[in-house]
DNA sequence: CATGAATGAGCGTTCATTCAT
DNA sequence: GATGAATGAACGCTCATTCAT
């Protein structure tokens, strides 16, 4: 007859997640304490332990949740079966997009997850990473191999680099800020794919799957 | 910074800040407890104490005997008067020298320096931060105006990508791997400066000032 | 003696004070918390306290209501004015039926009394104690006077070993066991009475009131 | 390098445990705090954290190191090999020292071991409670047989009548009281072997291996 | 230089209890 | 009568730090 709650009352629980993962996303998982998510939502600390087990289940909602949606967002881009660039653009525009309505999870995932992988209970963490991977590696690869991307391309080193870029983005990234996440995106995939430096004989920037060639102000 | 036994037996000091900054890079400066420093240095958690006044001290430490060292090879750099691409991939590869030298400090400095700035012990990193902005930011603008770097570039975002991609690496770099810095600061300039599209035109790849062409194996 | 709701349903207090009983009984009075009586029975934590004041005041109402009975019981044994050895029989005998129809409440009366002795509200276990002590040695010394008991008997040390050894019996007795409580009764005055010993020169073995000669399979 | 400490400074452990096993003995094991516990050794509650790992394992060592004693000394009794009335009264004198050197071992043990026994921690608890029913009903059966003990005497009833009895005597037993260990054995025995009536035909009934006949002053 | 033992603040968590609905 | 959500005090425990030896 005791539930683990997750079914009650689904809105509050919402509200006090966002709450813990803006506190856990500027402060670390340890050092937030119980305390201070409670003062942040306007109640005593032991209150909290009525919708929640833990502390980490509080963080393994976090977590689950954004994972789900993200690779709800993946899998859709790999479903439209596009070229090796088309798929790298798509999927840097989907990570930005998740970081955009995401940011305090992402945050946490970028901090939390290294130490956090090997409990079992967080094992979806490295399963996740390790299909990221699979998912990055393999696109690369078949880029190389189709000619997109060129051929002196270390694919493990590309992937880490691709990786890291995208997701630290996260903390600065601020969802009120100039660019929208496909803005920065284009720009972002801008200087990935084509590179900083002049390049001769090079002519179009427009490499973006949204783009339009100029900075565009936010659509909101 | 930190006064109160800075001169006695400096080379122990030495090894225990070593071992305390490989503890710290690991689990997190919060989540690691003095006594495990202690147990890794094989003595007791009181003990460390004669040598450090905290374990803040440490940390304090660790971290501007870094900063001072980066910035020494910075200044170095400067110097030399280099144009903005060269510059940049001079920047780049004393950078991964850094990371491949003083791999848990980088470390260390990449998780904590976020929370840490805003204390007056720590206005260092502030002002570190300062400086590097101004210093890639400068570089990129002269670049750009000289015509080396894209005129459409955004010097802010670029800079954010740069200075992420280049000291995230700490988490992934392994001194013993397969790359030294040097070679890992080619492969990632050859990226990051010509893209890893393959565009029409574009001759050249050897474009890190150490660059033989091949990857090469490390001159260790 | 707690008023609050005394008269307002009664039949639903029996119903959850049986239900508490049975889990102070199993896991001690402090061990358990109300959320657990109130899942046994169907109902939310918050919801006993419509029914009862604290957790202490169900713990005092099956506790005095335990005790009523027990006393009704023995006055009647004593009103019947029975010989010293008749009283001590009858009273065990009493005694057993207590734990068979109170179980649980002799339980909790046998853990908790102890420390709850000394706090006001519950003094009348310590009157119940007395009374019970005096009943005890008066009628052990009584049949000693009378010749019916050893003369070399302690009546003090008698008295504990007799007290705690029908009491304790409530923490093995099943009420759905072999036997019923007055053949343990038959078999435990048997062996207090007699000893267990073969004493050269003892016939008759039949010492209980209720005794038939041979264990009796239970009359329900 | 961490050790669990369970040698270093072995007097101060054992006059930590003392304090614990009265605390425990006197309020129950869960209404104990750690607090309290660290208010009676003079020092605050973290403190006690240096010598034990948790509170669960003071209880531990309370139990196991008297149970060790115990054993010690039920296994020297066996070693004697005597006839089952003999083995009953040694056994019985033997439960008493235990009594009087671990007064406040015993009474948690008795008031705990229920709901101990279950946690993997505590499963010596178990084996001794199967070890201790083998040894008694196996005495018993044995004095039946040699026609020492009553023929009609149920084994399981007496054996659980002669340990409950035994051990509850722990809960009033005051080792600066009248009698010591071994006068309170004897009258014991004598109840139990004999009983407390008076039987025609019974002789002797100096029945306990110390026994003098008459009450004897502590020889303290 | 290092140890052994302690401090004291704070942490995550539990739980009896309250109360508006 | 019962629920859902909260309170607030206390609990077991951790840990940076201190200090006499």
């Amino acid at each position: 007859m005791a539930k683990s709650r997750v079914n009650a009352a689904p809105e509050r629980r919402r509200e006090l997640l966002d709450v813990a993962a803006e506190v856990f996303a500027a402060h670390g998982y340890n050092a937030t304490t119980v305390r201070r998510i409670a003062d942040e939502a306007g109640m005593l600390a032991g209150s909290l332990y009525y919708h929640f087990d833990s502390k980490e289940s509080m963080l393994d909602e976090i977590l689950s949740a954004f994972l789900n949606e993200l690779w709800a967002g993946y899998d859709a881009v790999l479903a439209a079966g596009l070229g090796p660039r088309e798929t790298v653009e798509a999927l840097v525009t989907e990570s930005f997009r998740e970081i955009d309505r995401h940011r305090a999870a992402v945050a946490i995932y970028q901090k939390e997850s290294p130490h956090l992988a090997g409990q079992p209970r967080f094992g979806y963490l490295d399963e996740s990473r390790r299909r990221f991977e699979e998912l990055w590696t393999g696109t690369l690869e078949r880029g190389v191999a189709a000619g997109v991307f060129r051929a002196d391309l270390d694919t493990g080193l590309a992937y880490r680099f691709l990786r890291d870029t995208v997701w630290v983005a996260a903390s600065w990234y601020r969802p009120d800020g100039r660019y929208g996440p496909e803005e920065i995106a284009r720009q972002f995939l801008s200087m990935v794919l084509d590179g900083i430096a002049v390049s001769t004989g090079t002519v179009g920037t427009d490499t973006a799957g949204t783009g339009t060639g100029t900075p565009s102000p936010r659509p909101r």
